[in-house]
DNA sequence: ATTTTATTCAATAAATCTCTTGAATAATTG
DNA sequence: CAATTATTCAAGAGATTTATTGAATAAAAT
C-alpha cells in the first residue's frame, strides 16, 4: 500500500465516523444512550423522532461502532459501545461549549432564562459533599437513578419536585443535576426551587461526566 | 426559550461541527495544520486538491471556529485555531485508531509493510531519552523542524536520509517520528533505516501529540 | 397456528454536500 | 496604472444523506 492509498484509507475511515456523529437526531440519541441503555421505543418517546428513522439512526451509529443492541423478548436495547466512546463524546461537547461561541450563548441564554447560571462544576462539587449543608439533588426520572447516580445523591424526580418542596430545609444549599450539560431538568429544577425561596445551584455537567471522571481517576 | 428548542439549538449546533468534520479532504487539511501554519498553496501542493477546492474546505474550517487566518502579502496562512482543538482533533484520531477496527487493521498492515510494528509509545519515549544511546530523529522537512520539535530530537529530513546514513552509529537505538499516526514519513524512514542495517523504531504519535502531552503537563 | 407487538428493511423524493469550472478580488510588481 | 500572483466567490451537475411511507421479520401471546 503506497502512501498515498493508506492515507486515503485513513481519513475516509475517519471521516466515516465523524459523519455518524454529523446529525442532530444521532446525536441526541447519543446523549440519551450515555444515561444507560434503552429501547428503540424509549428512544422514540423521548426524541419524537418516527419508529422507522429512528431505527435508521440506530442502524447508522451501530454500523459505525458507536453502539451496540441486545434484544430482550419483544424489546431491542441500545447502549454506547463502550467508555472510551464516551469519553470521547463529552470531550466533543465540552469543546463545543467552551469554545464555539454560538452554542455557548445558546446555553448561557438558556441558563440565564433557568436562573441556572452560577453554576457548580464537578471540582467544586467534591469538596463541598464533605459539607453537611449541601443537598446533592438528582432530578432524572428514577429508573436513570436506578442505573447509577452521584454518591450521595438523593433522588428527586421532576415529578415529585414540586410536591415534595416542604420536605426540604432552606438551611441546605441544594445543588441539582440531571444528564449534562444539554440536559434542561436541572434548569428547570433550579427555577422552580428559586421561586420558591430556595438556596439552589446547578451542576455544570452531569452524570455521565461524573461517571467518565470516575473511571479516570481509578487508573 | 422552551426545552425542545434548547436541544434543537444545541444538537443542530453541535452537528454542524461534527460536519465540518467529516470529510476526508477537510480532515487532511487538518491534519497538516496541527504542524504549524500554512499557506493555501502549500495545503494544495501536500494534498492535490485543485486551488479552489482547497479554498472552499478552508472556509468551511473557518466558519466553524477550527482553523484561523491571517493574511502576508500573496499569501494567506491558516493555522488551528487554539490548543483546545488540537487536543480535541488527537483525541479522536486516537479513539479511531485504537477502537474502530477498520483503521486499526489499515494501519497495522501499513506499518508491516514498512517494517515499523514495534513502535514507541510517547510514555516510553521519556525515559529512553535519559539513555546516551538512543538517538532521536525527526524526519519531518525542516521548515517544521524550525516550527517546533522534540525537545532533543536531530533534524533528518527524508530527502537527506540515505545520503546522511554513513553520519549515522550503528550502535545507537534510533527512534523516526514525524507528524502523528496518520502521517508515513517515519515508517519510510523505518524502512531505509532497517534495510541498511540500523536498529529502529519509530514513535507511536508524533510532534502534535508530544505538543499536547507537554501543554497538560504544564498546568 | 394465528394474531399482536416491536423493530427492521426497502424505495423514494427532497435537501444537502462535493467537485469542477470560470469569473472576481486583493495585494504586489513592473 | 496595467500586469501578475494567490486566493476567493458563484453557479451547476452529480453524489450522498435524510425523513417518510409501507411492507417484511422476529418473538411473544392468544
Amino acid at each position: 500500500m503506497k502512501g498515498r492509498e493508506f492515507k486515503d484509507a485513513m481519513y475516509d475511515g475517519l471521516s466515516k465516523l465523524m459523519k455518524a456523529l454529523a446529525n442532530p437526531a444521532r446525536l441526541e440519541i447519543i446523549e440519551m444512550l450515555s444515561q444507560g441503555e434503552k429501547s428503540v421505543e424509549g428512544i422514540v418517546d423521548a426524541t419524537g423522532l418516527t419508529i422507522a428513522n429512528a431505527s435508521q439512526h440506530l442502524q447508522v451509529l451501530k454500523n459505525n461502532n458507536i453502539v451496540k443492541s441486545r434484544r430482550e423478548g419483544h424489546y431491542v436495547f441500545y447502549s454506547i459501545i463502550n467508555d472510551e466512546f464516551l469519553a470521547l463524546y463529552q470531550h466533543i461537547t465540552k469543546y463545543a461549549i467552551t469554545e464555539v461561541a454560538v452554542l455557548e450563548k445558546t446555553l448561557n441564554r438558556h441558563r440565564q432564562d433557568n436562573l441556572a447560571l452560577n453554576s457548580v462544576t464537578l471540582d467544586e462539587l467534591e469538596s463541598m459533599l464533605h459539607n453537611k449543608h449541601v443537598l446533592l439533588m438528582d432530578v432524572r426520572p428514577p429508573s436513570e437513578y436506578e442505573l447509577g447516580h452521584i454518591t450521595g445523591a438523593v433522588s428527586v424526580p421532576m415529578n415529585e419536585l414540586l410536591c415534595c418542596l416542604k420536605d426540604f430545609s432552606k438551611e441546605k444549599e441544594i445543588i441539582a443535576y440531571c444528564r449534562g450539560p444539554f440536559c434542561v431538568l436541572a434548569d428547570e429544577a433550579v427555577k422552580i426551587l428559586t421561586e420558591n425561596g430556595f438556596n439552589v445551584r446547578r451542576l455544570d455537567e452531569g452524570y455521565p461526566e461524573w461517571k467518565v471522571k470516575q473511571l479516570e481517576e481509578q487508573k
